[in-house]
DNA sequence: TGACCCCTGGCC
DNA sequence: GGCCAGGGGTCA
């Protein structure tokens, strides 16, 4: 579950199961979530470990073990991190850390989007991924004049420029949708178009859409997660055609820069 | 900057 | 049986 809260749910939730219990093994199939490293690196650098911290950057899992190991972990479109009793194998398993008390980890990811990478620990954060990203809006907060520096130089449209990496780390589709509709500016106005005032309200749009989120309990938070029972928790996000929360006219539905963005023509100004 | 690719699963 | 999907990467 790709976007920044949904990442951020995943740490801690890792925190939760790792702690404190050594992997009692690893072991991997050779997929292409290996890309540097292969999967016999994970399955013996990673087997005997302790973890000792989880930590998130944008989208990006950063797992430290003792040892000096470190994990890379990206989630793609479709990864996913879950804990199983030992018997239980779910689907689309790709990757597994036994721990204590016969429970599995398993990283499952249909699509194979995701990454797996196995590093030295202290190298985690020096990695080119990792350093191309940009501030993390909820890490570092964000500093208003630096965003519009950013997006003044762009004739991107908005929503694709703060999907961008390198200009905020962490926000996909989902949030970016939300956080325009929440500062009332059209998915599609060229960045450099938008004025002081209006960063201003995109980043308070982002803050809050990604603060909404992160306050909930995890089941909410795993929208369209297994079962898919959950009801869409979003404002304007896949509600093509139903009355806008603000204004009540119908929200429209179009493709920027490759993706799905849905909008209220009369709120969002373009 | 857009088109296309990587894949599978769920929905119409 | 198509179309679409929250990610990113590459190519022209």
């Amino acid at each position: 579950m790709p976007e920044l809260p949904e990442v951020e749910h995943a740490a801690s939730t890792l925190r939760l199961w790792l702690a404190e219990a050594p992997v009692l093994r690893a072991r991997a199939a050779a997929t292409r979530l290996f890309r540097a490293g292969d999967h016999r690196l994970f399955e013996q650098r990673l087997t005997g470990r302790r973890l000792e911290r989880v930590e998130r950057r944008g989208k990006v899992l950063l797992l430290s073990f003792d040892g000096d190991v470190g994990l890379l972990s990206h989630l793609g479109m479709t990864g996913k991190w879950v804990r199983r009793p030992g018997s239980d194998t779910p689907a689309h398993s790709h990757a597994q850390l036994e721990l204590p008390g016969a429970f599995v980890l398993h990283y499952c990811d249909p699509r194979l989007f995701g990454r797996l990478e196995v590093h030295r620990a202290v190298d985690l954060l020096d990695l080119p991924v990792v350093r191309a990203l940009g501030p993390d809006p909820i890490l570092d907060g964000i500093d208003v004049a630096a965003l519009h520096g950013r997006l003044e130089g762009t004739a991107r449209a908005v929503k694709v420029a703060i999907m961008d990496q390198a200009v905020l780390a962490g926000i996909g589709n989902i949030y970016a949708t939300e956080a325009l509709f929440r500062a009332g500016i059209h998915p599609a106005r060229p960045a450099r178009s938008l004025t002081r005032r209006e960063v201003g309200r995109l980043a308070k749009g982002i803050e809050a859409a990604l603060g909404e989120v992160l306050g909930r309990p995890a089941e909410e938070i795993a929208y369209l997660s297994e079962g898919g029972a959950v009801q869409n928790p979003f404002l304007v996000y896949d509600r093509e055609g139903e009355p806008c929360p603000r204004c009540g006219r119908a929200l429209e539905k179009r493709v920027i820069g490759g993706r799905a963005s849905v909008f209220c023509g009369r709120c969002q100004k373009g």
